[in-house]
DNA sequence: TGCCCAATTTGACTTTTGTCGAGAGCCGTG
DNA sequence: CACGGCTCTCGACAAAAGTCAAATTGGGCA
């Protein structure tokens, strides 16, 4: 395949037909080449990110709850997906929405934090294509063997394929079998410079996840339920980038949390734009947990969730005063 | 007319149909309006902005000639548009191509200072909108008070317009008849202000002006074409923001630019990035003194202009060798 | 050189989209 | 309260875009 001049006619189509305003078969008699080609071209160009179209999220961000959840919680935007519609699957217009913000957040030069779960491999799955060549998609934490699809590297590397950046992954287990052996792997340089240039990263996504049995922490074998129902009744709230939190946000001092190769926290909140997207209501205390540890500037929720947050806050407020 | 629900209902078509890939009728049924009202919908979000086709502009850096002129001239990027092709109008070609680069450049919350010219006028013509709410255009150079359509203050709505960003005028003449008047006005508070902002801006987008009876100056009336000879003859070389510059970039020491109300050359030199177009190849010595004065970091230029611009690059250096 | 395979291109067909004039709803005005 | 004037909406038609199987091309390999 003579990649070069199939490219130069990607382009040339996609340039002719989008930026000029030409027609289909206006475009395919300039190049020579049949409508048909044309059409498949133009397919091509969208699919790899040469031309780019994005819709504005704004509008849900103008949701008065939306505004309200700002207000209420000191996070810095925040988009809600209806649910109330007729609309098939609220999980995935979940995720639609926070592909189309991360997109919108993403800026030129960008280094860009990802970590791993159900939910960021589904964005990933549904995010547009791009063309942000000087952009590099980091991977925040460790690797779990298991054959599952959404991997911490498939996920940063399937993102840095979308936006056609450059994907920096590292490879270590996510959790060790003893502390140890933990501390000597973070000490590595490999590990050490990745985990270290973490906080120069100019955005991050992730989830957050629950402190339960479903969890992938456990379906992956990283803990046993039972370990998982100890680490509760420890006062575990959820779980960021493989590490788990308490209420406050704050790492639960754990021997599960020293045996893990993640990105600190702390480094997590050098991060100027933090978005957290969440898609299930079970997450609700998890998410609780992340926001009152600051790990949270960007939030995209269904608007179930988004209610019980405000209620919470108000219930909270009250409270206090 | 309502415009709450209008917009509401273009939005979310608009995410239906481009985030959600949904054809006209679903969308249409979803909404419960006719499918005619969807692609009316549809191309008001296209207009407004809501939604965003963009063309990566890679293709025309891509190319041999412009990589050369990189090299040659220092330059942090060059486009080069087809002249050669059975295009209707290369000048129209170059300003549709440094309307894509410009809106490729351009970055959230970016300060953009934009001058005046046809062809500045001409790219804000062209250019699809865009919606980058935290952008802000200020205007580089005072207004001539010709019946023009390109006055200063337009160009610079037109693109805040384009861009759905924050215009910032000012409102002094581009020329005084003395130059204490100017002194004067320059040190007036909000004139002075615009101005000493013109440094903190991110982005510049400017063209070059000929020295001769066709440059909008004389035609304007703010110089008479004996006057513009004169200039000439003093060693004048171009027109940069309504100001001469000589050969070598720098302001030409003359009573026409101290009476001239303008960001200072020094301020743009101070914005990282500068975009020159060049649309007419008799702009050859001016463009060539811009580029000696380091007012170009950025350039779109013709297939023509851009071998000149080699041409004499190549000669220059062989004859210091 | 000639053959074969894979990828690309094409023409014909179907589906989807854009557009236009007619009609309906809405508001301010006389 | 009836009357233009206005915009928004709809149905129907025309134009454009998407799709698919068949044909062609080109390049590697015996």
């Amino acid at each position: 395949m003579a990649i070069r001049p199939a490219e130069q006619l990607i382009h040339k189509a996609a340039w002719l037909y989008y930026a000029h305003g030409l027609r289909q078969d206006q475009v395919a008699s300039q190049l020579n080449i049949s409508r048909a080609s044309v059409a498949m071209y133009l397919r091509k160009a969208r699919e790899t990110g040469i031309v780019n179209i994005s819709t504005s999220t704004q509008l849900f961000t103008d949701d008065v709850l939306a505004r309200k959840l700002e207000d209420a919680l000191s996070l810095d935007a925040v988009w809600i997906a209806p649910e109330n519609d007729h609309i098939a699957d609220p999980s995935t217009e979940i995720a639609v929405l926070a592909a189309s913000v991360f997109l919108e957040l993403v800026k030129k030069g960008d280094r860009i934090g990802v970590a791993w779960g159900r939910t960021v491999y589904m964005i990933a799955d549904v995010m547009s294509y791009a063309d942000l060549q000087d952009v590099t998609v980091v991977q925040l934490c460790g690797n779990l063997g298991a054959p599952y699809s959404y991997r911490p590297d498939q996920c940063t590397m399937e993102i840095a394929r979308r936006l056609n950046a450059k994907g920096l992954n590292f490879y270590a287990p996510l959790v060790l079998s003893t502390e140890e052996l933990a501390r000597a792997l973070r000490a590595e340089p490999v590990i050490r410079e990745q985990l270290s240039g973490v906080s120069e990263c100019d955005l991050a996504l992730y989830s957050v996840g629950a402190v339960d049995a479903d969890s992938h922490l456990v379906k992956c074998g990283a803990l046993t339920p039972g370990e998982m129902a100890d680490l509760r009744s420890q006062g575990a709230a959820g779980v960021i980038a493989g590490q788990i939190i308490d209420a406050e946000g704050k790492v639960l001092d754990c021997s599960y949390n020293r045996r893990v190769i993640s990105a600190e926290l702390a480094s997590l909140r050098a991060i100027a734009r933090r978005l957290v997207v969440v898609q299930e209501d079970s997450k609700f205390e998890p998410l609780l947990a992340a926001i009152a540890g600051g790990l949270c500037t960007h939030l995209v929720v269904g608007a179930h969730m988004a209610q019980r947050l405000l209620d919470h806050a108000a219930a909270t407020t009250e409270k206090a005063s």
